[in-house]
RNA sequence: GUGCCUAUGGUGUAGAGGCAACACAGCAGGUUGUGGUCCUGUUAUCUCGGGUUCGAUUCCCGAUAGGCACCCCA
């Protein structure tokens, strides 16, 4: 005997859940439209170099469900979209009309451990943005990642968008002499900075002091790590003020809140991110609720990455909402959508087996007329029938049996009020 | 890869070292043309393997599966 299980980290969607991740989705798509963004899609797969050259170490490696194919070619099921939006673009990118800005929807595979908020089977919204160094374009993608999430209506304080920048980074870390240390130990710096919320202040230190920077140097990464905002960073560590990083910054978090975002957004120099490919502003979108103690999603600029292409000054700047994570922050703030499958669905039961032919031929002239009709396949009793009809959610029963037949009419009978309307049926 | 927790009908749960209980859902009927209520019947090798015991679904060990937290990542 089998297994009625779907294989690990994979669910099945039912009507259920699946009406609710259509309703995420199709908001998801609203606000993308509004933003002129258009659809695409990639394959399921591709070649596995792809993601080895620029994913993450685990994303890329072991994490990474690959195959042979017929030719001995290794592909891999995308673990993410970007470097396949990347490779899409990167084939169009001269001769198309820039700023190019594109959106797909997509499912992805990772082989992790399954855990709440992570399968292995995931579906995410990617935003992209590409053929612009503007800050304008960092500027819309937050913008637009912003509306995605208040196009639910969250409640005050649900969720905040968490900015940074690599070249903040960059710089910060090259003050502080990181650019001396070996690209591992620099890895290593890297590394820790991003659990700064996470690990003991002690265990910190040592990790620092570890990769031998220097303790000035160390001072310089703990006075950037507890800044509270860019004007408190511009206090403690004045030297940063005139950088790339600091200004691009700046400009956007200036621009979010006079557009009136000044409630969600802020400065976090704790936001790092995994990917190897980001190179300017970075961001997260965090959920506030406790349940939910990580990020939603998060995004960033990644000028570089079509350079495995063989794409110079290839400019590019996106975000990534995964299902899993934005449900768990409706659902925990209680403002789960649903859609319906049916805007109406019409019940026709079979009522008296004499009348298999005229039924047959009634369903089809309800379908004629563009109505959802769902006929039962076996006679069944009056009672019955309105009673899988009420079980079955549907909105509407036909009713025709003997005497309607004879009237030449059947009736629809709405199971709401109990209402019946009756109509010609000669046949 | 590491750690902790869990495993009982289709679903959700109870139970106790000695006949496995309840609710819901399903199906059939009470009711041969009008539903949501009510009633009756029906639905279980208590995940698998080993150990302790007169006796294990219950206690112990292992496997398997699932969950959660790390790692990593969105």
């Amino acid at each position: 005997m089998l297994s009625l299980k779907e294989p690990k980290g994979t669910r099945d969607w039912f009507p259920e859940e699946l009406n609710i991740r259509r309703a995420i989705f199709s908001a998801w798509r609203r606000v993308c439209r509004r933003y002129g963004f258009e659809e695409y899609l990639s394959p399921l797969v591709e070649s596995a170099d792809v993601y080895r050259a620029k994913s993450g170490e685990d994303v890329g490696g072991k994490e990474l469900l690959s195959f042979q194919d017929l030719g001995g070619r290794e592909l891999a099921i995308r673990p993410e979209m970007t470097p396949s939006v990347t490779r899409m673009v990167s084939k169009i990118y001269h001769s198309a009309a820039k700023p190019i800005k594109y959106f797909s929807i997509a499912n992805f595979m990772r082989n992790e451990r399954p855990q709440r908020g992570r399968n292995r089977e995931f579906w995410q919204l990617n935003c992209d943005i590409f053929g612009s160094d503007s800050r304008r374009a960092d500027l819309e993608v937050m913008q637009l990642a912003l509306d995605l999430v208040l196009e639910f209506k969250p409640p005050k304080n649900s969720f905040s968008l968490a900015l940074n920048s690599r070249n903040l980074l960059n710089q910060m870390l090259s003050l502080a002499g990181a650019d001396k240390l070996s690209e591992e130990s620099k890895m290593i710096v890297v590394r820790t900075l991003d659990k700064w919320q996470k690990i003991k202040k002690e265990e910190i230190l040592i990790r620092l002091k570890e990769t031998g920077l220097k303790s000035v140097g160390i001072e310089i990464i703990k006075k950037f790590m507890d800044s509270s905002s860019l004007a408190d960073l511009a206090e403690k560590i004045p030297s940063l003020k005139d950088s790339l990083g600091f200004a691009e910054l700046d400009e956007v978090l200036i621009k979010l809140k006079q557009l009136g975002y000044q409630d969600f957004v802020e400065f976090n120099p704790a936001i790092i991110r995994g990917f190897d490919y980001y190179s300017g502003i970075v961001f997260e979108m965090f959920d506030k609720h406790p349940a939910n103690n990580r990020a939603m999603f998060g995004g960033g600029r990644y000028n570089g990455l079509a350079e495995i292409f063989g794409e110079k000054n290839f400019p590019a700047v996106g975000f990534a909402p995964g299902d899993e994570t934005f449900r768990l922050f409706l659902e925990s703030w209680n403002i789960l959508p649903t859609v319906n499958c049916f805007d109406k669905l019409y019940f026709l039961p079979l009522l008296d087996k004499e009348l298999d032919r005229e039924t047959l031929v009634l369903a089809d002239l309800l379908r004629r007329e563009g109505k959802n009709v769902f006929m039962g396949l076996d006679v069944q009793k009056m009672s019955k029938a309105l009673d899988f009809a009420d079980k079955k959610n549907v909105d509407m029963v036909i009713i025709f049996a003997q005497a309607e037949k004879e009237k030449g009419e059947y009736k629809i009978k709405n199971m709401a009020t109990g209402e019946e309307i009756i109509k010609k049926f000669i046949i």
